[in-house]
DNA sequence: CACTAATTATAAG
DNA sequence: TGTTATAAATAGT
């Protein structure tokens, strides 16, 4: 396309071959991108050079979910009715999941702070400011909730330690009056004080 | 790129958009055919359009084939034994995204302000607490965006009535002159200054 | 859909 | 890989 006009057939040149396949394999990746970028579209883009290495591209980051989904719709088309009736609910499967998938990173693009917010007018972004707070509360309540929970339970963890630990002092007493009538002064060490196994529920 | 240097972001305009993604799409797939001819490659493209329609290429006539071979080497790239264990990568697949749905399906529990007290620890609560925070500090940063520029718009528009206004009563000055020298003291009623049809951009 | 003006891709070096 | 003259793609009309 320049210093030249090219002719539409396969480059015999083996170097040329390959600078130009270098070449016009990024300007085609670059402008599926585009595409995908400016129309809001979903692209894959597959290229096996002659030596069968692979280069490709996925526009949404799941080349697996774009060929599923293909895949249905070729199949819709078609009326594929072979080879795989056994995966063929898997694979719904999967396209079911990689849409709410889609839905999903959508919605983290909000959180990112990336330009899906500037297509919202300030209705729209009000409403979802409104369901965030709510959210955000809720997440609130329900952290203030587990967190008096884990202060409730360690408060008896405490009461039961204190208790624990004032009879194991009274034994200490005991048998140091017991030991001293025989006559040694070793103080044995107390052991954790009944070795209260708690499965700890400290998120901190 | 013509008349015009284009942003790399979604158009706005669904006419424009629908345009654009008709000759762009035309000049990929061409693209793509070249390259295939030039350096004797094979080539996929796959395009999703925003409402689910799709238009593909395949050079060598055979989409699945190309697919295969796609799936082959990628699994060979990630050490997954090939061919039949194909049903296996998909469940685990299906796995990995169900996780991730999991995690959203959780935090629309909240939106929805069900419930689901048990369903997320204290340490998940506070990432999506932290997310949802910066999620509502870019809604309202964008929020105030547009009601600035909003408050903007309404000053030139009153500046344009008031001067408008200005004019009008002049006329009428004028004309309550001529009509008073007719003998009539009738003052028509003025029409809405100019007539200014702004498409309302108010939110509220 | 046709037409450019202006941008972008790229063949050759 | 980087440069440049030219072909090709395309944004706006």
């Amino acid at each position: 396309m320049a210093r030249g006009k090219v002719q539409m057939r396969r480059i015999e040149n083996p170097v040329h071959r390959q600078v130009t396949f270098c070449k016009r394999r990024m300007g085609l990746l670059k402008k599926a991108k585009e595409l995908s970028v400016l129309c809001d579209a979903d692209i894959g883009v597959i290229v096996i050079s002659p030596h069968g290495k692979i280069y490709d591209l996925a526009t949404n980051g799941n080349m697996q979910g774009l060929i599923e989904r293909y895949r249905r719709t070729y199949s819709e088309m078609h009326g594929v009715s072979s080879e795989e009736n056994k995966t063929q609910a898997i694979q719904e499967e999967v396209l079911a999941l990689t849409h709410e998938i889609d839905l999903f990173q959508k919605g983290l693009r909000y959180m990112h702070g990336e330009n899906v917010i500037n297509h919202m007018n300030l209705g729209e972004l009000q409403a979802l400011e409104n369901n965030l707070e709510m959210w955000v509360n809720n997440i609130r309540s329900k952290k203030m909730q587990i967190m008096s929970k884990e202060i409730e339970v360690l408060r008896n963890k405490e009461g039961i330690l204190q208790a624990a630990n004032g009879i194991l002092q009274e034994r200490i007493m005991e048998q140091n009056g017991i030991l001293n009538f025989s006559g040694t002064t070793m103080i044995p060490q107390p052991q954790a004080p009944f070795h209260l196994t708690m499965e700890s529920n400290c998120y901190f």
